[in-house]
DNA sequence: TTAATCTTTAGAGTTAACTCTAAGTCAAGC
DNA sequence: GCTTGACTTAGAGTTAACTCTAAAGATTAA
């Protein structure tokens, strides 16, 4: 059994037009396609679609999740480059996943500095809580 | 004492073009001029742009980043907005995260699979290792 | 069998966020 | 004073990743 463009766009949260759009960038050389031309795609196809959903999730640019598809498709020779490739986009992640945490603890602030500004409608907050102040240096400094 | 343009933009990590981008863009309506015209970054406005780069480096686009600042130039009846948006973007962050988490989730298993592979020198992985077929299983359904 | 709803292609258009160019102005060191 | 490098503007160009259009062919339900 096999999904329409459609189907398999709708079961990963993609457009149709994006499929076709990765399939022309060569995204997708697994695809088959019916005797009169229609894309027919495989459970096996799906995993690959949320693959390259979580690369590219993960901000690995098209280009690059192509040349791992290439590197898939040419076979066991290039099985010590995929191995990096997802080494380093593991490495990618946990340096996203620092750079957060540090933007969430400003966000942290602003929504505690805010939060007394709404309470006493102005933003004389550090003249309530001068504690607030050197947290709020503690974070912006560098 | 304050910053020229290229000093503030090596302090954020930017370059001086993007700081202009984003001045005629509106978001930096707060930088002063010297009398004969050139952009004087003062400590105030170094803070600006790096709450600017922790909206922007957590996924908002650079519009709802004007209208934040937009906010802040209007004054005080404007606090509650301020305050909704960072909440929202605390939570967006939040499932961001989430997100991640997933992906890497599946990149490391990935990485697991891979290095068998590379190890044995072909991807036979599932006839040596039937528990990462469960484990595959798992992380790809839904 | 026919209407409605897919799907196909090539190719044009869009959006966000830069990135660069040209031509001129300003500032710092010798 | 002069050179060198940084700064100014307006505006053009780039890149990634879609997003849409048109015209034609395929599939499905009544």
């Amino acid at each position: 059994m096999s999904y329409s463009i459609g189907e398999a766009a709708k079961m990963v949260g993609l457009t149709a037009h994006t499929l076709r759009f990765y399939d022309k960038e060569g995204l997708l050389p697994f695809v088959k396609k019916t005797s009169s031309g229609l894309r027919a795609f495989t459970e096996s196809d799906i995993e690959w679609l949320k693959i390259i959903e979580c690369l590219k999730g993960t901000g690995l640019p098209l280009k690059q999740i192509k040349q791992y598809i290439d590197w898939c498709m040419e076979g066991d020779a290039t099985i010590p480059q995929r191995l990096n490739m997802f080494i380093e986009q593991k490495k990618h992640v946990e340096e996203q996943k620092a750079k957060w945490e540090k933007h969430l603890e400003k966000i942290n602030f602003k929504i505690k500095y805010y939060e007394d500004a709404a309470k006493h409608g102005n933003l004389n907050v550090f003249e309530r809580n001068p504690k607030l102040l050197k947290e709020k240096k503690k974070l912006f400094e560098d």
